[in-house]
DNA sequence: TTGAAAGCGCTAACAG
DNA sequence: CTGTTAGCGCTTTCAA
């Protein structure tokens, strides 16, 4: 089923048929109208890749995401979609389960699609990645970098949409020390590849060391996370048995320090205060609930999504979107506090 | 950059290279060495819409989802892609918010890119997309159903992959009433296009009554699912005060009705049995521990990657992949039970 | 307003 | 083992 077969129908040559399919108004009416039943009636459909292939414009994005298991980046990837909805573009996914080997292979794999644009998560890549990004730019392509922000500005063809994760383990510890503690300290993501569990980290310790505090610094085990924070409170105790206020990478960590504090009568947030990032859906609902850094994640796709739009419809966009995380005071840091969303 | 380039530089021709890709043997290892070495020079990557369309092998799998922001999709996605890894697929998905009608819509956008097989979510659908599904079968692209599985069997073509959630509906009921519970009632989605919640209601209320009992059937709230869960909850003990035991659509909804119940002084599950479906990973946590089904969300993906793999790479597979749920028994229908695992 | 010719980058089939 | 010819389904440019 072909452009031929609808235009045999329709009585007129295959070029009209595509003109018509997109530029109708170059069309008479007439035949226009002809052509449409011919294609009704065949169920005819565009065969997309001879058409990107014959006119050079590629109607794909692609994006490469380090687990899409993960719900914070399901909802981003949702967002993406729900904004290109209707623009015509298509989505392809590749996640790399933090793996930064085969990231760059799946970058590889899907340069070979001729993407339109190209969506990486962070910033901190193998060299090779680096080098093949740099090269797409240099050919055209927009590369959007999300879930990060930072300085120093990337150069042009780059596109930021994300917050600055030091800026958050600021905002972490500077909420802790609000609260009226001084021992402090964060439990870090132990995969490696977490870069910007790291860079809240450092952020964290960073602003404790600005106000004259020592805040120790763990990692918390791989495998199961809520375990691997009852575990990392576990050993913080042990350690550091002074700390009084804990922040943790992600708030799966926080919810199992915050039930292995209770189930050992500690009172949350009178001997421990216990503070998130994430903003998970189960934070809210616990007793106390759990204090957090809520990340913009729907956010961060619908806005790539819109600037992508007017990147490649009209050839011009901002290069750079700093959405920040909204503090959520609950129980978990500060005592008798109402939810405040 | 294109085989030309690569060709000239090597000093043969584009077939060469062209072939030097697809069938390195096949050509001299002394030519296969300048080949390669041009390539790299020239970091050369293949256009693949251009392959495709000559020789019209596609290497490109559609997946449409419901929600992708639902963790229980996400880790099934996680498991397709990571099955589908190194097969030489990639996979170009569409999620459509449970709207059927962006389900044709993608599905039509998606079919213009003639991908090598389609994965749709369950079995039902628009007419319109049970026709296009057809035609695609039709023209031997085999279509997928995942996350269902259910006689009469299907035409040839068609793959299940899942389970029967009318019997898990069953399962339910039965596991409530082998914990002595007489009293039951199960709580449904909200959402229309929910099919499988529907149907493991169904599956529910169908067991009751062949025991005799007779179970009511609310439809939860929209919005917030574990505020749903929890309204729910007390909509259901204005209304039937006397139910003992109650299922739900989901671990969202039955965790807002734990914590509900809880808040209320009741005692579960001695004042109230509740059962949940998904095992999402806070159910575990949770004190008690929240029982639930728990569905194959990984495994789904993987199974049905590997699936499309026998099929495409060598024309034959099973039709048909029946994965079931597990029955995980905690402490919300068993007073004094270990997590059995 | 419509059509003819040429070509996008690659591969199939055959020939050498 | 390598090359030639033809063409995938569509769009571009130009001419009618």
């Amino acid at each position: 089923m072909t452009l031929h077969d609808i235009a045999a129908r329709a009585g007129v040559t295959r070029i009209t048929v595509s003109r018509y399919l997109r530029e109708p108004e170059r069309v008479a009416a007439e035949t226009a109208q002809r052509v449409q039943q011919a294609i009704d009636a065949l169920g005819y459909v565009p065969n997309v890749q001879a058409g990107q292939l014959a006119s050079g414009h590629s109607r794909l994005v692609a994006a490469l995401i380090p687990n899409i298991g993960h719900s914070i980046f399901a909802e981003t990837i949702q967002g993406l979609i729900e904004g290109l909805d209707g623009s015509g573009y298509e989505l392809m996914l590749m996640s790399y389960a933090y793996s930064l080997e085969r990231e760059v292979e799946q970058l590889r794999a899907v340069l070979g699609w001729h993407p339109a644009a190209l969506i990486v998560t962070g910033r901190q890549h193998l060299p090779a990645t680096h080098h093949l990004l740099q090269q797409a730019v240099a050919h055209g392509t927009p590369v959007f970098q999300i879930w990060d922000h930072a300085r120093p500005k990337h150069p042009a063809g780059w596109v930021q949409v994300g917050f600055d994760h030091r800026e958050v383990g600021a905002q972490m510890a500077e909420h802790l020390m609000a609260c009226g503690h001084r021992a402090l300290a964060f439990v870090d993501s132990g995969v490696v590849e977490d870069f910007r569990a790291h860079e809240r980290a450092q952020g964290f310790v960073h602003a404790a060391r600005q106000a004259g505090l020592v805040a120790p610094l763990l990692n918390a085990n791989l495998g199961d996370p809520t375990e691997a924070g009852r575990a990392a409170l576990h050993e913080l105790r042990q350690a550091h048995p002074h700390v009084r206020a804990v922040a943790f990478a992600n708030d799966q960590f926080a919810l199992g320090a915050l039930l292995e504090a209770q189930s050992h009568g500690l009172e949350v947030p009178k001997d421990l205060a216990v503070l998130g990032f994430g903003d998970f859906p189960l934070g809210a609902q616990i007793a106390p609930g759990l204090s957090t850094l809520r990340p913009p994640r729907v956010e961060i796709g619908r806005t790539t999504a819109e600037i992508l739009r007017q990147r490649l419809l009209h050839g011009q966009s901002p290069t750079d979107c700093h959405l920040p995380c909204a503090l959520v005071v609950r129980g978990s840091t500060a005592a008798n506090t109402q939810a405040k969303v």
